[in-house]
DNA sequence: TCTTTTTCCGCAAACGTTTGCGGGTTGAAT
DNA sequence: ATTCAACCCGCAAACGTTTGCGGAAAAAGA
C-alpha cells in the first residue's frame, strides 16, 4: 500500500504562483476573483485531479456532507427499499450516508444517536425503536441538530415526519374487501404501541363505518408484533368464532401468509370462503399460492423524500421550531388471488 | 436549532490548569505523563462529556475511523445480512460504514471507490459487479488503501476475498439429491460471467463424478441472470427433453420456486416426480408448496469476517501484497419437502 | 496631475488535535 | 554539594481549508 495522493491548494497556488487563498476562493467562484484566474485555477485542479480534503473542510467548516440514518432493522425488505431510495438520492445531491441499525432497541438507538452527533453528521433520519417511549430524549436531539423521522414515527416528536399514508392503506383494503362483497370482515393487528399498526386500523374503522357495516370486537384480533406464525395463531383463533367472517385484513404480508397457511389446513377455500388482503407488497405475496392481494408501499420514495426533507432543512436552519409538516406517501392496492379469482 | 455543544481539549485543559497537549496526553495513557494527572483528566473529560472532534483528529492524523462498503445491490435480502454483520462488527471495533451501491454498473463502481478514496476511509469492502472486466482498475485502488472483496469477488484481484464455500455447498446440495435416490440431476445455473455460479456448477459437478453418475450437457441449462421468471422457463425446456430428470438443482431460490411454479402447472409431483433443491434460504423458500431444500449462506458470518480481515490489514500495514488469502465460509444444507416427504 | 473608486489578490489567523523537543523539578547517586 | 537520571509537563508547529482585512494596481473621475 503507497500513500495515497494528495494534491493539495497549495500544490495547485504553487504551481501557478498564486495564494493558497486566492486558489480556495476561485474554485468556489468568489467575486473578488478576475474570471481569467478562476479558469485557470480550475483548468489546473483538474489537471492535477484535486479534491479537497473532506476532513479539513468539515474541520473548518462545520458542514460535513454527511448524514446519519438509524433503522430497527436493516435486513428487513421494506427497510432496504427505503434506504435505496436515502442512498441514491443522497449521493445525487452531494451527501454521504452513515447507516446504523439500533436492533429494536431503545438504548441502542440512544447511543446511536450520540455516535452520530459526535460523528459530527449535518443531519439524522431516524425511524423508531417500537418501544420509543421517553420522547424527551429524542427532543433533545432535534435541539441539536436537524432530524427528521420517517417510517416508524410518533406524533409527538415535534419535528417533520415523512411516512406512507395509513390509514388511506387501510381504508382502501377493507373497502375492496367490501366492493368484491364481503360483509363480515377481520382485522389482524399488531397492539397498540405500533404507530403503523394503528393508523392502519383506524382505515378499518372508516372504511366499515363509511359503508355501514358494524363492527365486531371479537373478529379484532390483535397480538405485540406479527410474524408469519402470529399469523397462523390468529387465525386458528379466528376459526373458533362460531360467526366465522368471510374475509380478513392482515396487517402484515408475512401474517397474511401465515394465515392462510391456516385456512388452507382446515379445508377453505381463498378467497371463496375466506379472502385476505396482506400489507407492503414483499416478494412472499407473490409465491404463495394464490398469491395475496396487498398494499404496495413506495419504500424508495419514501426515502428519497424523507432525505430531501432534510437537506433542505440542513440548507435552510433559519426555520421555525414549530414550522415542521407530516408528509404521508400515497399507496396502491395490488389486486391478487387472494380477493379476487383471475384466470 | 441550537449550535452543538462543542467540548475541546482545551476546556479542559484550562478547567485543570494545565496545557492542551498533557491534556491530549492523558486521554491516550501517554507514559510521560503521570497517572495522578490522567485521572485528574478523564474524570474532568468524563464531567464535561468531552469528545474527540472526528474531523480534527482524522485530519490530523491520516485515521478516519471510517470503512467504505460498495455492494452492486443493496435490496437484496442476502446482501442485508451480509450489512448486518458488518455493521455490528464495525461497531464493536470502533469503525463507521459508509454503505453505497453500484447497481451493478461498473462504471459507477468505479465512481464510488473514488468517491470513498475522497472521503478518506481506512478501508474499503468491496462486492463486484457483475460486468468487472478491468481488473486492473481494481489493483490500483488496492495500491491506495487497503481493500479487500466479499461475496461477489475473482480470483484474478490479488487481495484477500471473503466468500462462502460455494463449490462444496454445491457438492452438497448435488449429493443429497443422490442420497435420496435421484439418478438424473438437472441443473439451472448463470453464464460464465458469474464467478458465484461458476463455482456452484463446480461442485455439481464433482458430485455426479464422485458418485459416477454421467454428465448430460442436455440437462445444463444456463440464462444470464436467474429471476424467478427464467426459472419458468428453463423448466419449460427442460420438460422439452424426452428422457426427463428426476432432480434439478437451482442456483438461486427464486429460480427454484419458478421452475417448481411450472412443475405444478404440468402436473408432476414435487419431490416424488422431479425434487428441486434451491440456494440461499431465502424467505420464499420457505412460504411455497411444498417448501424448498434449500443451502443456507451465513451472510452476518461473512460479512462479519469480512471486515475482521479488513481491520486487520488496516492495523498492519506492513503485511506484504502477496501476503492475501481466500476465507471460504462453510453452508449448510436445510432439507425441507421439495426433496422428502416430511409428515 | 492628483485623488477616488474599483478590481484583484495576498497575509495571517483560526478550527481541534497530535507530537517532537526542550525545560523544569524531583530524588538518588557520586 | 554537585551531577545525573528519571519523571512530568508545556511550547509550538503542523495538518488543509476558509475568510476578514488590508493593500497594490488599474481604471475612472476631478
Amino acid at each position: 500500500m503507497k500513500k495515497r495522493q494528495t494534491v493539495t491548494l497549495k500544490h495547485i497556488a504553487e504551481a501557478l504562483n498564486l495564494s493558497v487563498s486566492t486558489v480556495s476562493r476561485s474554485l468556489k467562484n468568489h467575486k473578488d476573483i478576475s474570471q481569467e484566474t478562476i479558469n485557470l485555477v480550475k483548468a489546473k485542479a483538474k489537471e492535477l485531479n484535486y479534491f479537497p480534503n473532506i476532513f479539513a473542510q468539515g474541520f473548518r467548516n462545520k458542514r460535513t456532507h454527511m448524514i446519519g440514518v438509524v433503522v430497527p432493522n436493516i435486513t428487513h425488505y421494506y427497510t432496504s427499499t427505503l434506504l435505496e431510495g436515502i442512498l441514491d438520492e443522497a449521493e445525487k445531491k452531494g451527501y454521504h450516508v452513515i447507516i446504523m441499525g439500533s436492533k429494536d432497541s431503545y438504548k441502542k438507538q440512544i447511543e446511536l444517536l450520540d455516535t452520530m452527533i459526535h460523528l459530527g453528521v449535518d443531519g439524522i433520519l431516524l425511524s423508531l425503536t417500537r418501544d420509543t417511549q421517553n420522547i424527551n430524549q429524542i427532543i433533545k436531539y432535534i435541539e441539536q441538530v436537524p432530524l427528521i423521522l420517517f417510517d416508524k414515527v410518533s406524533r409527538k416528536v415535534p419535528c417533520t415526519q415523512v411516512i406512507i399514508d395509513e390509514e388511506q392503506a387501510g381504508f382502501n383494503a377493507v373497502k375492496h374487501l367490501i366492493e368484491i362483497g364481503k360483509k363480515r370482515i377481520a382485522i389482524f393487528k399488531e397492539t397498540e404501541d405500533s404507530f403503523n399498526s394503528m393508523r392502519r386500523y383506524e382505515g378499518y374503522l372508516r372504511a366499515l363505518k363509511t359503508y355501514n357495516l358494524p363492527v365486531d370486537e371479537s373478529i379484532i384480533l390483535s397480538s405485540k408484533n406479527i410474524p408469519m406464525e402470529q399469523g397462523r395463531i390468529l387465525a386458528e383463533t379466528l376459526l373458533q368464532n362460531p360467526n366465522r367472517p368471510d374475509a380478513v385484513f392482515c396487517i402484515t404480508d408475512s401474517c397474511a401468509v401465515g394465515a392462510m397457511q391456516t385456512f388452507k389446513k382446515h379445508h377453505l377455500k381463498v378467497p371463496q370462503d375466506i379472502a385476505i388482503v396482506g400489507f407492503s407488497n414483499s416478494l412472499i405475496s407473490q409465491v404463495v399460492e394464490p398469491q395475496i392481494t396487498t398494499i404496495n408501499q413506495p419504500g424508495i420514495k419514501v426515502g428519497q423524500t424523507a432525505i430531501n426533507y432534510l437537506i433542505d432543512e440542513i440548507d435552510h436552519p433559519n426555520v421555525n421550531f414549530m414550522d415542521y409538516k407530516t408528509v404521508a406517501i400515497k399507496t396502491n392496492l395490488i389486486v391478487r388471488n387472494s380477493t379476487v379469482l383471475i384466470p
